[in-house]
DNA sequence: AGTGTGACACTGG
DNA sequence: TCCAGTGCCACAC
């Protein structure tokens, strides 16, 4: 609604580009959206996400591939479950193979 | 208008 | 190679 909601805005639309059983990080999105700098911004659009169901953040962790969001969502492992149903092996909310599900929208996404 | 916070990323030891 | 500390930008109070 507000001006600066272009950011938000930028930040679920990315996020719904991500392919099915991929993930990507915060500051590869903030990169994408020229905001390197500000990954941390990316998790907080995500937080707002909230009211958006539609915003698969469950695919959005950090660069080291741990879901460091978890926290954020309803339940405790909800994030995992559904990180697992995409074929995502999580152990320890860490991704496994990470390197290999992981998705760059700077590269793939131009 | 300024300060504090944050779902991160990077550099140094 | 791994752990800790610092830096960054944008939003909320």
């Amino acid at each position: 609604m507000k001006s600066n909601d272009n950011f938000f805005e930028k930040s679920y639309q990315v996020a719904r580009q991500i392919p099915f059983g991929r993930v990507t990080s915060y500051g590869a999105i903030a990169k994408y959206l020229g905001v390197a700098r500000s990954a941390r911004m990316v998790g907080w659009a995500m937080n707002a996400s909230h009211n958006n169901d539609t915003i698969p953040a469950h695919r959005v962790v950090n660069r080291k591939g741990l879901l460091t969001g978890k926290q954020h969502f309803d339940g405790t492992n909800l994030m995992q479950q559904l990180l697992e149903s995409e074929g995502i092996k999580v152990i320890e909310n860490q991704i496994q193979n990470f390197d290999t599900v992981f998705w760059d929208p700077t590269i793939e996404l131009i």
